[in-house]
DNA sequence: CAGTGTGAAGGGGTTCACAGCG
DNA sequence: CGCTGTGAACCCCTTCACACTG
C-alpha cells in the first residue's frame, strides 16, 4: 500500500472529531482562508489545540511549525484519513420523511457519497419520485445491492422492520449500515454498524435539565 | 429534595447508555416479562453486564441480590434519573422534511416530551398543518417559548439559518437545544446545546470501510 | 447459591509541557 | 520566535473480581 497509516491505532473518539475538523476546513476555504493553526481551528470548535494536534498525528505530519496548516491540503489530507478520497455507492431504505430528508440533503453528495437507490416496502410509495431517483420495492433490495455495488444502507425503516431490512441489505453484500431505527441490528461478519439514535438524544438534554447543569455535550 | 443523587458525578457516557437500558426494558415490559438479570439485558444490548450494574449505581440500589431486577419498577426509576417522570415543552424549529419526520416520531411523547409547536421561515410553510399542529412564523419564536414555558427546541434548520434561530430561541428563555444542523452553535450561559450530526455518521462508516475493519461503534 | 453492588485494577483518551524545526 | 509534533502525566471510564445478601 501506498499509504502505511495503521488506522487500527486511531482512536475510536478521534473519527468523529476529523469529520467536525473537515467541516470547518471547508468553511474557511469558502472564505479564502489560505491556512490555520491548531489554535484558531481549536476556538471555532471550542475544542483543545493539542488535541486536534494529537487526532492529526495518527496519520502524518501535516503542518508547518512556526507556521500552521494550508487548509486546502489539510482537507485532502483528512478526506484521505477518512476514506473519502474514494466513490461510496449509498442507498436508504425507508422513504418516509426522515428518508426523504437524507436523500436531499446536499452534504453527502459534496463528499463522495452518491445516492445510488431509494426503497421502501409501501406500494404507495413505491414508484413515486424523490429527488431524481424513483423509489424501490424492498424485496428487490438485496439484488440491488449485489448488482450495483451498494457499500452503505442507510436505514429508515419503522423498529419493527429495520432487521428484516438489514438482513436483506447484508445478503446482497453491504459493507456498511447507518441505522436510524431504534432497535439494535444483529451483528454479521464484515459489515460495520452504525447505531443513530433520536429519541436518545432528547433523554440526554433531559438528563442535563433536570439537574441544574449547562454547559454542551 | 427527596432525590439526593449527586447527578453530577454521573459520567457523560453513562446517560446515552441509560436511555438505551429503558429502550430494551420497555420492549421486555411490553413482551410481560417481569424481571430481568444485568446479565441478560447485556446480552441484549451486547454491553458487559458490569457496566451496566456500575451504571445503575450511581443512582441507587435497584436490584435484589441473587433475583435480578424487577422490569416496571426499574423502568420508573431509570425514568427519574433521566428527568423523564417530569414533562418536557418541546418546539420544533425548521418544518422540513427532517422537522416533520421528528414531528411525527411516536416515542418523544411517550416519554413525556410534548411537541407544542413547529415553526418555519418560509411563507409557503407557515399555516400548513404537521400532524395538530399548525406550523408558525419563525419571527414569533422567542415569544412562543417565553410565554408556553417551552423547554427545549430541536434545531432542524438549514445550516446558515442555525444561529440566527437559536439565538430567538435563547432569548425566549430555552433551556435546552438539540441542533440538527451542521454549524457549532455559540454557547450560552444556562442552555444545555447537544449538536447531532447525520453527515459525520457517514463519514465514520467510511473511514472504518476504507481499512478492514468490521465490528460497531 | 445466584446475581447484585462496588473497591480496585486496568485501559483508553485527553491534556500538558516541551523538544524540534521552519 | 512561533507553532507543530509528541512523550509523559493525568483523568475518566470500563472491566474485573469478589464480598455481600435475599
Amino acid at each position: 500500500m501506498a499509504n502505511s497509516i495503521d488506522k487500527a491505532k486511531v482512536p475510536q473518539a478521534t473519527v468523529p472529531r476529523l469529520a467536525r475538523y473537515l467541516r470547518v476546513l471547508h468553511k474557511l476555504e469558502r472564505d479564502n482562508v489560505p491556512k490555520v493553526s491548531s489554535k484558531e481551528l481549536a476556538e471555532r470548535l471550542d475544542a483543545n489545540a493539542a488535541q486536534i494536534r494529537k487526532d492529526f498525528s495518527y496519520f502524518g505530519e501535516f503542518g508547518v511549525r512556526g507556521v500552521g496548516y494550508e487548509v486546502k491540503y489539510l482537507i485532502g489530507e483528512l478526506s484521505k484519513c477518512l476514506g473519502l478520497d474514494q466513490e461510496w455507492n449509498v442507498v436508504i431504505v425507508g422513504a418516509g420523511k426522515l428518508g426523504q430528508a437524507l436523500a436531499r440533503y446536499r452534504g453527502f453528495r459534496e463528499e463522495g457519497f452518491r445516492l445510488v437507490g431509494i426503497f421502501d416496502s409501501s406500494r404507495y410509495v413505491i414508484g413515486t419520485q424523490v429527488d431524481e431517483l424513483v423509489v424501490q420495492a424492498e424485496l428487490q433490495l438485496a439484488e440491488f445491492v449485489r448488482e450495483n455495488k451498494v457499500h452503505i444502507a442507510i436505514i429508515t425503516v419503522p423498529a419493527q422492520a429495520a432487521v428484516l431490512v438489514a438482513q436483506r441489505a447484508i445478503e446482497g453484500g453491504i459493507k456498511g449500515i447507518v441505522n436510524f431505527a431504534p432497535v439494535r441490528l444483529p451483528a454479521a461478519p464484515g459489515v460495520f454498524i452504525r447505531q443513530v439514535d433520536l429519541s436518545t438524544e432528547l433523554m440526554v438534554v433531559s438528563f442535563y435539565l433536570s439537574q441544574n447543569a449547562q454547559s454542551r455535550v
